[in-house]
DNA sequence: TCTTGACCCTGTAGCAGCTACAGGCCTTAG
DNA sequence: CTAAGGCCTGTAGCTGCTACAGGGTCAAGA
């Protein structure tokens, strides 16, 4: 790489903790631009897209999907964004996120309940098994 | 439906809720056996199909994958099953259930912070692009 | 009798968000 | 000279469905 700060696709990948693959297919989805190349068509990267990449990953690892992650870069890009929207999708994500929780309380409630009946013998009656075919029960 | 006791694949669909599409699905993928075709290659259930099918509609909205399932109807299948196997799964997927409400609450606690920095107002910065773009965050 | 509508059929393509090849080029070290 | 390691493009696979396209079948109503 002679290009000063040049980073391969490979040295971008270590530094943002991000896969190879990953980083093609965000460029190929226009999450992250076209970067330069290299005499041999390599790509090459500079500090901006190693901040905009970590800025990607921190936002996935928050749970955001690609689009709200677009959302985001686009607010940015044109240095459009106000406070306020920022804070909006936000919050609309952490309601999202406290659904989750709860559903997943439930979901662990109901398999505790069935777990709990479970005798851990080798017999071949289940309680586990007895609930899920049980068409009684109403799970949901 | 001439057979008794036969349902089509839509009375089927809405006794058990679970789509025409996706019951077709189960029988590709081996979840569901392929039942017995009408004079006019319409497909026939019978009560068996119901149980069954209700059975993989309960245990994938306790989140039991497809293939989670698959094992278990196969020691279903088998009558091989011992309680104690069955218990390991549950168990194993309680785990599981339990791993992605700590990381959901870990999430949430972060875009909390995040956004009570947030003044709210029409300002043009943002605590929680900033955080984002925050190198020395580290998120995960 | 014709037609309309509600079913059903198969097969394929699409969604998210990657991951994993296949098949090739370039460069450098031994 | 060759082998290893990086890089390239392009395509297919993963999960668990869903949504067509393009057709057949059947009963009821005009």
């Amino acid at each position: 790489m002679k290009q000063k700060d040049g980073l391969s696709i490979g040295e971008l990948s270590k530094r943002s903790d991000v896969n190879i693959e990953t980083i093609r297919y965000y460029e190929k989805i226009g999450v992250m631009p076209a970067p330069d190349r290299s005499a041999n068509r390599y790509r090459v990267y500079g500090a901006d897209h190693l901040k905009r990449l970590s800025f990607v990953r921190r936002s996935r690892r928050l749970g955001f999907s690609l689009d709200e992650i677009r959302g985001l870069l686009r607010l940015v890009d044109g240095h459009a964004y106000t406070c306020a929207q920022v804070r909006e999708l936000t919050l609309n994500h952490l309601t999202e996120i406290q659904r989750k929780i709860e559903d997943l309380k439930w979901l662990k409630r109901a398999m505790e309940e069935m777990a709990a009946q479970c005798s851990g013998e080798r017999a071949p009656e289940c309680a586990v098994i007895d609930a899920l075919f049980d068409t009684r029960r109403q799970f949901g």
